[in-house]
DNA sequence: CAGCATCCTGCGTGATACTG
DNA sequence: CAGTATCACGCAGGATGCTG
């Protein structure tokens, strides 16, 4: 990975955001990890919580939030280093500041979306 | 209509508000616009303050992203019906109930993305 | 001025199979 | 158990040209 231009700061902040938590897993996966350290899997059944229609989600999907989020620097990655495998993911300390914003999000989003103040183009993600 | 399940809290306010939000400009829009309505050109030109190597944004996203977020209720579209063409984009009450929360995610991408605390990733977003 | 119509491309996401 | 490898697809998003 070559080019390492400077980053004018821009007014970009929403933008690095944006990026930070792009994927539909992130942000639930971080809000999961703010009571504590979970494996892979208890992640992985975590987010399937509550959601009936949802297929399975795929390893390389949930492989590829975890290593962005651990790249980001709002987790961090366990290995255990045994057999069976165990892995276990954590919030660092930036991850855990950055819950409080999601727990913005979610009162928002209870109060204006939580009902069912749900038009068409929701009703499929739960459809 | 299929099925409108009650909401269990589950995950779901927080994946809403990622489809409400969903797309490179929404958050950006409903910021600009917290200060006032404004017109098309004025969001457009908005969006591209800072920014060097963007190219121009394309009519048929900054409308649908317009659309979507006047869909979703954040903001309110007024046509004055005149020529030439005259349209104002403003925001709600929800829009404006929202705000606070774009503030805080800005408040925090200031205090850990807004350095230089970029990697990789990220880069390509400014380059 | 405020869009819409069309084409095209990359990536995010899902599904399935396999491995250390 | 915790992933990686591969194939495939839909859709966001950019570029260009045109219109009421």
């Amino acid at each position: 990975m070559p080019k390492a231009p400077p980053s004018p700061a821009c007014g970009c902040p929403v933008a690095a955001f944006q990026k930070m938590i792009s994927g539909k897993y992130k942000l639930r996966i971080v809000w999961d990890l703010k009571d504590g350290a979970l494996r892979y899997s208890a992640i992985r059944s975590g987010l399937l919580r509550g959601l009936e229609g949802t297929p399975e989600i795929a390893p390389r999907v949930l492989s590829r939030e975890l290593k962005a989020l651990a790249q980001t620097g709002l987790i961090d990655r366990k290995d255990f280093g045994v057999v069976p495998p165990k892995v276990e993911y954590c919030l660092t300390a930036k991850g855990r500041s950055f819950v409080p914003v999601i727990a913005a999000i979610r009162k928002w989003g209870a109060s204006h979306l939580g009902g069912e103040a749900w038009n068409e183009s929701e009703k499929q993600i739960a459809a």
